[in-house]
DNA sequence: CTTAAACCCGTACACAGGTACGGATTCAAG
DNA sequence: CTTGAATCCGTACCTGTGTACGGGTTTAAG
């Protein structure tokens, strides 16, 4: 058996691409519950599992701390709808900065890359000057 | 004296919103050049040298690592052209992923503070299944 | 039934990115 | 000239995010 079980904590790992170890350090940060084990067996970890540290790694990637990653998952059960309305809001806020942030590292990169090719020789990279802008 | 000097470490933390230590960090790490310090006397920083130390937080506010970044200012003088217009291909490469990453959050978080208001009680957040999609 | 591979669990170690500390020097206000 | 704040420098410590280890248990292939 080369997949040995699609719902121990092993399964989690190779499906969500991350591994054993970090599942578990999630657990222990309260990310993802941990199953209750049948008396003297593995733990049986159903797909939605996986899922959810899928996601938590994508949140990652997209600058979230963990912290905040806690944050979002609070919001899967609507319970205290307007709590998790305001909170989805202010991520709203500083995912759309970001976005801000990003299109203008990209308009710079993409003039420096021209530059770099019609310039024929050494280039002033405008880089930092055009991002160090007013500065938060 | 209030602001003290704005040629001196404290005026280019207090200049780019960070602690003195973690100018001097950055030294320490190459990020950020150590001005010669005239005999006895304290080192004097010129201006370049906070808007180097923004340019490090914004970047990293966009998820750059410091490792990154010092690639990234090493765009800064256009030597090795070539070399230079690949790395910054590679940025503009991931940067573009990440707009793409956050216009999805923008759009699902956009959708959650909508069915906040509507659905007048319980929501099911779908945030989770939408961004755990295609898993990367 | 044997045996390698997974799991379980607690604890220790690792690396990035800072922050804090302490003693010596230097600056600048009074 | 005194004195408090800032600089300088080395070193130690802290937090976040994992990874590794080791000894015991459970599973499943042969």
């Amino acid at each position: 058996m080369k997949e040995p079980k699609e719902s121990t904590i092993g399964g989690v790992a190779r499906a969500a691409g991350v591994n054993v170890e970090t599942v578990r350090y999630y657990q222990r940060m309260g990310l993802v519950p941990v199953p209750k084990r049948a008396y003297g067996s593995f733990r049986e970890y159903p797909p939605e599992i996986a899922t959810r540290v899928r996601f938590i790694k994508r949140a990652q990637q997209l600058g979230f701390s963990l912290a905040e990653v806690k944050n979002l998952l609070a919001l899967e059960d609507g319970r205290s709808c307007s709590k998790a309305q305001s909170l989805a809001a202010k991520k709203l806020a500083t995912v759309e900065a970001r976005i801000v942030d990003l299109n203008r590292m990209r308009r710079t990169l993409k003039n420096l890359i021209a530059q770099c090719g019609a310039g024929g020789g050494r280039v002033r990279c405008p880089i930092i000057e055009t991002l160090a802008r007013d500065g938060t």
